[in-house]
DNA sequence: GTCTATAGATAGATAGAC
DNA sequence: GTCTATCTATCTATAGAC
């Protein structure tokens, strides 16, 4: 009974975000609001109380990812970088930050989060933002359709259960973050004008 | 009550496996054993008798899908092609082959079913053997790095929202099989000895 | 502002009829 | 070989005490 010890309304609601993100990354989109409720360490009751539905918890917490990761982009923003290409160096250095465990935990949330059709077309519109502020970056759109889906690779590698963040894993982000400073080299790639096959 | 006309074991378990993947994809892995059976136009007593437990469900239909993407790579295997990089381009092919519709459907199935801890080990025991497999396939670390991150990273779009199959991916697919068979060239990159940023 | 108690819905699984 | 009926467990959400 009472308010738990000195803790403000806005702490509560980070610490239920928390508990959320933590109990889905365990337990799945089906985690129990009780589930959440005590690892945030209150009751089922105080957390309907700060947020009326499940739907509600859920729409709050797809709202704090999408901007966590569009922080972590203007993060890495050099602003001594001017060139073509800076926003997708900040991308690439943005997607492949953080340890392993991070990059598996946030895929892990966020594969949970996009079962739900009303996140999935919040991502799908944020995803788009994303690339066409890419898209007016300044890169050909060849190399920039490389660099990124190389980037997504890596990125999405603990999806099927693999490791980022390898040292090979480095030694490729390194060579994209080149590629993009040095564009003209890709389109220079040999290519056989009408040839079936490779 | 009695039979279904006319529908052999077999056939059954079959419908029961497509109705489990096609409710698992729209439903999520929490779709219950009665839709999944309703789906195959069983009673969910029926689908207890040919699968003792969701948890046998899941199992045989997560089988089903690794076998089937190593049927698909196995399928663009060109007997003609003896180099170095064969499996490598195989794979790129089988990754990227099918309709987006497609690769959409089964990237929201497989992200289901990677829920269950079971399924992960599963998938990340597939995913080190098909790996151990490409690093014996001839080609450079560094190249088979670069090539295989672009292929999932254009097949993982789907996860995001986006679309895969565009003229773009087609045409960065496309060097990517080039560049399996020049490795030198992505070799030959410049590279700057020791030097901080990009 | 946080709690208890409980309603109302739905899940997986079993038993046994046909 | 497939079905109906039912048990038990668990979930979200509400009502209202404190």
């Amino acid at each position: 009974m009472g308010r738990t010890a000195g803790r403000s309304p806005e702490e509560t609601r980070r610490a239920l975000l928390a508990a959320a993100a933590e109990a889905i990354r365990v337990r799945g989109i089906h985690a129990s609001l009780d589930e959440i409720a005590r690892f945030a360490g209150v009751s089922k009751g105080g957390l309907i109380y700060h947020f009326a539905s499940k739907d509600e918890l859920i729409t709050a917490l797809v709202r704090t990812e999408l901007a966590a990761f569009q922080a972590a982009i203007d993060a890495e923003l050099d602003p001594a970088d001017t060139a073509p290409g800076r926003l997708t160096r900040a991308y690439i250095r943005a997607v492949l930050s953080g340890t392993d465990d991070e990059a598996r935990e946030s895929l892990a949330l966020i594969t949970q989060l996009m079962t739900l059709p009303a996140v999935a077309e919040v991502a799908r519109a944020d995803a788009e933002r994303i690339d066409a502020a890419l898209a007016a970056d300044g890169l050909p759109e060849d190399v920039l359709a490389l660099v990124v889906a190389a980037a997504d690779g890596i990125s999405s590698a603990p999806l099927w259960g693999g490791s980022t963040n390898t040292p090979a894993d480095r030694r490729v982000a390194e060579r994209l973050l080149h590629l993009t400073r040095h564009p003209q080299w890709w389109e220079s790639l040999p290519w056989p004008p009408s040839q079936a096959g490779s």
